[in-house]
DNA sequence: AAGTTTTCAGAG
DNA sequence: CATCGCTCTGAAAACTT
C-alpha cells in the first residue's frame, strides 16, 4: 500500500488497468489486517534501540519480507524482525576484512567421488538450523503474548517425516514437532532417519515402502501435543487399519531382509510447501547477508495474507525443495556428476605426478576398454535374490509406463528392449519384464572398487581413463610390448582374464573387456566381446570392420545415419563397408571436415584419439571447460515470480558446484526449453518436458565470479531476453564458462590491489595504470588502459541493454523469440558507422527486414509485435525513458568501446543508475500490472540486485583509484549522496544502508590489504573516506530515519 | 578471413 | 497415480567485425 502512495499515479494507472473482480480483490487484500513491523538496522556507532515501541513506526516498505504470517498470529512478523537482531560481535566479524567476492556462503564439505550424500546432508543441517532459530523465536512469542514459554519436549528424540496429505497440514506438524521438542525431516534421506513417519492416507505403495516403519496417523501428534507427554504410537498407527493379510505382511517383511528396499523413493511424495513464510524470509535474509549484512526493512503495509499457499508436490521444480529431491533421484545427473568426479580425481593424480609415462614411439598403442555388463541391471538385480539375471528379463526404472529404463539385462535385450527406452515400449515387446529400482549407493560402491583396483594395478597401465562410472580405457602398451609377437594373442588374454575376474569377486557384477591398437578398435572389441565375454582384436581388422552398423561407431549417432542414408540413398542398416566406399572429400562436403575426416579414418579402423589424461595449466581447472546445471524435468511455472525464484535456486546450485570446484567463471549461458507450438500443454511424460523448442542466450559478466547474486542477476536478465511466458517454460539450464582457478584469480586480484590499482579486473589482461592520473588524459595510454572499461563502464552498459530490451520485452509481448524471431542486442545499436540513426526500434516487423546498411539490424529479424491492446504500455514506456541514459548507453558503446575511462564520468554514472532504478520500479510496476494471476507485486528482490551489482563494480573503482590519493573527488561524494537521496525518495532504504556499507566495508578492506602489503603509514586516503563515510554519507541515513520513525539499531564496526 | 556466439550431436 | 529427460565436449553453423 505504501507503495503506492509513494507513487500515485502508478498506482492509479494500476488500479485501471483492474478489472471489476481482480479490482474486488485488490481492494479486499486490503481491507485485511495491517501488520507494523520494526525497522532493524544495524549502523555503526549508533547507540542500539529495539523494543516494543518500534513496532508502531509507520515506514514504506520495498521488501516482501512483510509476508503473510505461518500461523495466523499477528506478532510474528515482530518477532520475526527482532529474531533477526545481528549481535554486534558476530556482525563486527564479518566486517573486518573480507572481499565479498571471497565468501563462501552456506557451502558445506567439499562434494568428493563416494560422498555425494553430503549435498543433502547439508541440506538437512540447515533446515535442522532454521528450526531451532524459529523454535527460539516462537518461545519468545509466547513470552511476549504473556503465553507460557516453555514447552514441555514431549517429542523429544523423535524425528519425524510427514507423507502425504495430512490432517492437520504438514505445517502444522511440522510447527508442533520442533516447538516440542523434536526433529522435523523435510526429506527422508534414508529410511531409518526418520523414528516416525506421519501419514494419514494408505496407498498399498506406501504400505509396501514403509512396511518397517512406525506410521502414525497425524493425530498421533495431536494428542500428545493435548496431553503434554508421546503417547504410545501404536494405537495410532496406520496399518492397524488394513486387513489381516496386510498386517501378515508386514509381520513377515520383519523376519526378512529389511534392506530389501531403496529409500530414495520414499521421498516421491508430495510435500507441502514447510513454513513458507517463516523461510522465504530466511531466505531473502541470507540473500542480505551475502553483502555481510542483514537489513530489515519496516513500516506499515497491507499485508497479503489471504492468498491460498497452493499446495505444491516436490516433483515440480515451484518447489523450494526440488532442486535436491530431483538431482537425488536422477540417474543422469548421477551419471555426469561420477564421471566428472572420476575424471577430476584422476586428472588431479596426473597433475600431482607432474608427467604421466609417455610411451615410446617405437611401439604401437595397445589400448583396453573395459565396462560392467548391463551395469545397473546387474547392480540393482543383487537386491532382488529372487529375480534371475539369466532368465528375468530385468529393467531398472522409477515407474511404469512413460518413465526411462536406465539400463535392461541381456534377457530384456533379446526382445529389444534397449536402455533409455519407455517401461511402456519395453511392455510392447515384452509384457513380463521385472521392474527394479534404482541403487544409487551401490554403483557408486562398485564403481569405487573398479577404479581403486585399477589404481592398485596401475604398474601395468600406462593410463588410466574413466569414461564413465562403469567404463575404463587403459593404455596397455608397455604391457604389450613387453612380450614377442607370436605371444602376444596370450599374453593379452592373460591379462583381461586376470582384470576381468578380480573385478568380478569384488564386485560380483560381469566385466566385458575389448583390446585393440586404438580406443575405436578396443570400443568395437568389447562391443563384441559382450556380454560377459574377452575380445582382442588383432588380426583381420577390416574383415571385422565390414560387418559393423554405422551406428556401433564411436560418435555416430541418429543424426550422421540419417545424413548417409540421405546421401547414399539407402534405407536399410549401413555398414563400415559402405562407410569405406565414400571418398574423404564427399564425406567432407557432407559431414563437414572434421567429422568427415573422422568417419574415412573409422571406416579403416583408424583412430588417433589418445586417451593421455592431460590436466591443463591449473590444479582446479583440470582441463574442464564448463559447468552446467540443467533441468528439463518438472518445469512446470504459472508466475515469473515463481521462474524467478526458481532461478535462484539454478544460480545458489551453481554457485555452491563453482566453489566446490574453486573456480570461477565469467561467461554465463541460459538455455530455455518452450513448449513447441503444436505440442501439447502436458506431454505424454508426466512432468517431462515433451516437444520443445530450445533459446540460448549468453553473457560475458564484466569479472568472474562464482557469487549467486550476481549469476542469479545475470541469469535472470538473459531470462528476460529470451523471455519465455512461465507457462510455457519446460526446461532451464545454465551454463558457466571462461572459467578460471579461484584461487589464482583471487591472487591475481590482490596483487594489483597493493599496486594500487583498481580491483576488479581480469588476472590475464596484461597491462596495469599505476599512476591514476594516466585516467586524465583521454589519449594517452588509451591501449593500455583500454581494459579498465571492462570494470565499470561496460558492464553497466551491458547491463543497461539487457534493461532495455527487457522493458520493451515485458510490455510488448508475451512470447518468446523462435527462430527467425530473435531480439538481437544489435537492434538496439546504431549502425556501425554512421550514427544518424540514434535509436533503434527494439521490436520490429519480421517480414520487413531493415536493410543492413541503414540500420545494422541483424539478418534475422525481431520479435513480431503482437496485436495485443497491452501495447499501449510500450510507448508510455518508452517515453519515459531517460535520454540521459540513452545517451549514455549509445555513447558508451558507440565510441568509448576501446577508450578508457575518465573518471569524472563517475558522477554521471551515480545520476544515471539512480534514474535507472527508477525506470526499474516503474517497469517491474508495470510489470505486476500485467502479471494476471498475480495481484501482489513481484519480487523485486532480484532486480534491485542486479542494479546493485552494477553499483558494487562502480564503488569499487572508486575506491579503488581514490584510495592512494587524499580521497574521493567532492564531485563525487556530491553525486553519490545525490544517488543515496533519490534511493530514499523511493524509500529503499535497504539499498543505501547497503551501499553505504559496501562502501565501508571495501574501505576496511583495502585499508588491510595496504597494512599487509608493504606500504608504510597510514594510506591518505583511508582517514578521508572515513571521514567522508561519517559526515557526508551517515547523516543522509539518519535524517531519513529520524524523519520517518525508523529506528536504526547501532552495532560497531571494524 | 578471423573472431564470437549459438546450435547441434553424441556419450553414458 | 504418473516420475526424477544430466552434463560435458567438440564441431558446425550462424553471425560479427
Ligand atoms: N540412456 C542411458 C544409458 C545408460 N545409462 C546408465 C545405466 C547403465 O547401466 C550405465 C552404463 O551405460 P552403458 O552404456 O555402459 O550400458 P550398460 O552398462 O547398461 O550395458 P552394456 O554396457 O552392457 O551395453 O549408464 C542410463 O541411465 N541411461
Amino acid at each position: 500500500m505504501d507503495d503506492e502512495h509513494n507513487n500515485p499515479a502508478q498506482y492509479r494507472s494500476f488500479l485501471k488497468s483492474l478489472n471489476d473482480s481482480q479490482l474486488l480483490s485488490h481492494v479486499s487484500s486490503l481491507s485485511q489486517s495491517q501488520t507494523h513491523i520494526s525497522t532493524e538496522r544495524v549502523l555503526p556507532d549508533t547507540p542500539s534501540i529495539s523494543g516494543r515501541n518500534d513496532i508502531d513506526a509507520s515506514t514504506p516498505n520495498e521488501s516482501k519480507f512483510a509476508s503473510s504470517d505461518p500461523f495466523a498470529d499477528s506478532f510474528n512478523d515482530i518477532l520475526l524482525a527482532q529474531e533477526n537482531h545481528i549481535p554486534p560481535a558476530q556482525l563486527g566479524e564479518q566486517d573486518s576484512d573480507t572481499s565479498e567476492d571471497e565468501e563462501v556462503s552456506g557451502i558445506g564439505p567439499k562434494h568428493e567421488f563416494g560422498q555425494y550424500d553430503v549435498y543433502f546432508q547439508n541440506k538437512h543441517d540447515k533446515q535442522q538450523l532454521r528450526d531451532e532459530a524459529y523454535r527460539d523465536w516462537d518461545l519468545k512469542r509466547r513470552g511476549l503474548q504473556g503465553q507460557v514459554a516453555y514447552q514441555e519436549p514431549i517429542f523429544r528424540g523423535c524425528t519425524i517425516y510427514v507423507n502425504g496429505y495430512t490432517v492437520p497440514s504438514i505445517n502444522e506438524i511440522h510447527r508442533l514437532v520442533i516447538i516440542y521438542g523434536g526433529i522435523f525431516l523435510p526429506h527422508l534421506a534414508n529410511k531409518s532417519s526418520a523414528t516416525h513417519i506421519v501419514c494419514d492416507k494408505l496407498t498399498p505403495r506406501k504400505q509396501q515402502i514403509f512396511k518397517n516403519c512406525k506410521v502414525v496417523k497425524a493425530k498421533w501428534i495431536v494428542d500428545s501435543v493435548e496431553v503434554g507427554r508421546l503417547l504410545d504410537w501404536k494405537k495410532y498407527r496406520l496399518f492397524q487399519e488394513v486387513s489381516y493379510d496386510q498386517q501378515r505382511l508386514d509381520l513377515k517383511s520383519d523376519t526378512f531382509a529389511i534392506h530389501q528396499f531403496n529409500t530414495e523413493d520414499i521421498i516421491d511424495e508430495d510435500e507441502q510447501n514447510i513454513l513458507e513464510d517463516f523461510y522465504e524470509a530466511e531466505q531473502l535474509n541470507n540473500a542480505e547477508q551475502l553483502d555481510d549484512e542483514k537489513v530489515q526493512l519496516n513500516g506499515s503495509r497491507a499485508d497479503e495474507d489471504g492468498r491460498t499457499l497452493e499446495k505444491t508436490s516436490i516433483m515440480t521444480a515451484k518447489h523450494p525443495d526440488f532442486l535436491p529431491h530431483f538431482f537425488a533421484n536422477s540417474r543422469l545427473h548421477h551419471l555426469s556428476s561420477w564421471k566428472a568426479d572420476l575424471r577430476a580425481k584422476f586428472l588431479k593424480m596426473v597433475y600431482q605426478a607432474g608427467t604421466s609415462k609417455v610411451n615410446m614411439n617405437s611401439t604401437r598403442k595397445m589400448i583396453l576398454h573395459l565396462d560392467f555388463d548391463c551395469f545397473f541391471a546387474t547392480a540393482s538385480a543383487q537386491k532382488h535374490p529372487n529375480l534371475d539375471i539369466q532368465k528375468d528379463a530385468i529393467v531398472v526404472s522409477h515407474g511404469n509406463d512413460t518413465s526411462d529404463i536406465a539400463s535392461c539385462n541381456y534377457v530384456a535385450r533379446s526382445f529389444g528392449i534397449r536402455n533409455g527406452m519407455w517401461i511402456r515400449s519395453a511392455k510392447d515387446l515384452y509384457p513380463n519384464i521385472c521392474i527394479i529400482d534404482y541403487e544409487f549407493d551401490l554403483y557408486e560402491k562398485y564403481a569405487s572398487e573398479l577404479y581403486n583396483y585399477l589404481l592398485s594395478r596401475s604398474g601395468d597401465f600406462d593410463t588410466i581413463y574413466p569414461v564413465s562410472v562403469d567404463e575404463a580405457l587403459l593404455d596397455i602398451t608397455s604391457y604389450a610390448s613387453e612380450c614377442e609377437e607370436s605371444d602376444l594373442q596370450e599374453h593379452i588374454i592373460r591379462l583381461c582374464t586376470l582384470i576381468k575376474s578380480d573385478i568380478e569377486r569384488l564386485t560380483k557384477c560381469t566385466v566385458s573387456v575389448g583390446v585393440g591398437r586404438n580406443v575405436l578398435l578396443a570400443k568395437l572389441a568389447l562391443q563384441k566381446s559382450k556380454p560377459d565375454g574377452i575380445l582382442f582384436l588383432n588380426e583381420n581388422v577390416q574383415e571385422f570392420l565390414d560387418d559393423i552398423p554405422m551406428r556401433s561407431l564411436p560418435r555416430v549417432g541418429y543424426s550422421i545415419i540419417e545424413k548417409f542414408q540421405q546421401e547414399i540413398q539407402s534405407l536399410s542398416e549401413v555398414k563400415v563397408s559402405d562407410l569405406r566406399k565414400i571418398a574423404k572429400s564427399r564425406l567432407i562436403n557432407v559431414f563437414g571436415p572434421k567429422t568427415g575426416q573422422k568417419l574415412y579414418d573409422y571406416a579403416r579402423g583408424v583412430d588417433d584419439s589418445s586417451i593421455r589424461l592431460d590436466s591443463g595449466t591449473s590444479p582446479a581447472l583440470l582441463g574442464r571447460k564448463s559447468v552446467s546445471v540443467d533441468v528439463n524435468f518438472g518445469i512446470r511455472f504459472d508466475t515469473t515470480k515463481e521462474v524467478e525464484v526458481f532461478m535462484a535456486n539454478m544460480a545458489k546450485e551453481m554457485s555452491k558446484r563453482l566453489v566446490n570446484l574453486e573456480l570461477v567463471g565469467s561467461q554465463v549461458t541460459l538455455k530455455l526449453a518452450r513448449r513447441a507450438d503444436n505440442a501439447p500443454r502436458n506431454p505424454p511424460k508426466y512432468l517431462g518436458m515433451g516437444h520443445c523448442n530450445f533459446f540460448n542466450k549468453s553473457s560475458k559478466l564484466g569479472v568472474a565470479s562464482n557469487e549467486w547474486g550476481i549469476l542469479a542477476a545475470e541469469i535472470k536478465a538473459l531470462s528476460r531476453i529470451l523471455n519465455i511466458p512461465p507457462k510455457e517454460l519446460r526446461g532451464v539450464a545454465v551454463t558457466v564458462s571462461k572459467l578460471e582457478d579461484s584461487e589464482t584469480f583471487k591472487r591475481g586480484k590482490q596483487q594489483k590491489l597493493s599496486a594500487g590499482s583498481i580491483v576488479r579486473s581480469k588476472p590475464k589482461r596484461e597491462i596495469i595504470p599505476v599512476d591514476t592520473s594516466d585516467f586524465k588524459d583521454p589519449m594517452e595510454g588509451a591501449t593500455d588502459i583500454d581494459w579498465d572499461i571492462f570494470n565499470a563502464l561496460p558492464w553497466s552498459i551491458r547491463k543497461e541493454l539487457r534493461g532495455e530490451m527487457t522493458r520493451r520485452g515485458i510490455i510488448s509481448r508475451d512470447s518468446s523469440p523462435s527462430k527467425g524471431h530473435k531480439v538481437y542486442l544489435q537492434q538496439l545499436l546504431p549502425s556501425g558507422t554512421g550514427s544518424q540513426t540514434r535509436y533503434v526500434r527494439v521490436l520490429e516487423s519480421p517480414k520487413k527486414p531493415r536493410s543492413r546498411s541503414a540500420t545494422a539490424s541483424p539478418r534475422k529479424s525481431s520479435v513480431t509485435p503482437a496485436p495485443e491492446p497491452d501495447l499501449s504500455y510500450d510507448s508510455a514506456v518508452l517515453n519515459e525513458l531517460p535520454s540521459s541514459v540513452r545517451d549514455e548507453v549509445i555513447n558508451g558503446l558507440e565510441q568509448r568501446k576501446r577508450q578508457k575511462v575518465n573518471p569524472q564520468t563517475l558522477k554521471s554514472k551515480f545520476v544515471e543508475i539512480a534514474e535507472r532504478d527508477k525506470e526499474v520500479n516503474k517497469v517491474i510496476d508495470e510489470n505486476w500490472v500485467l502479471e494476471q494471476n498475480m495481484l501482489r507485486p513481484p519480487a523485486r528482490f532480484l532486480d534491485m540486485r542486479t542494479m546493485y551489482s552494477d553499483i558494487k563494480v562502480i564503488i569499487s573503482g572508486w575506491i579503488a583509484e581514490s584510495f592512494n590519493q587524499e580521497g574521493p573527488h567532492d564531485d563525487d561524494v556530491q553525486a553519490f549522496v545525490g544517488y543515496l537521496k533519490q534511493l530514499l525518495a523511493q524509500a529503499n532504504l535497504a539499498r543505501c544502508i547497503r551501499s553505504v556499507d559496501y562502501i565501508r566495508r571495501e574501505v576496511n578492506y583495502y585499508d588491510a590489504i595496504s597494512r599487509a602489503s608493504q606500504t608504510p603509514g597510514i594510506s591518505p586516503g583511508l582517514m578521508e573516506w572515513r571521514r567522508i563515510i561519517k559526515t557526508k554519507f551517515e547523516p543522509v541515513l539518519h535524517d531519513y530515519c529520524n524523519k520517518n520513525t525508523i529506528k536504526l539499531v547501532a552495532k560497531t564496526c571494524t
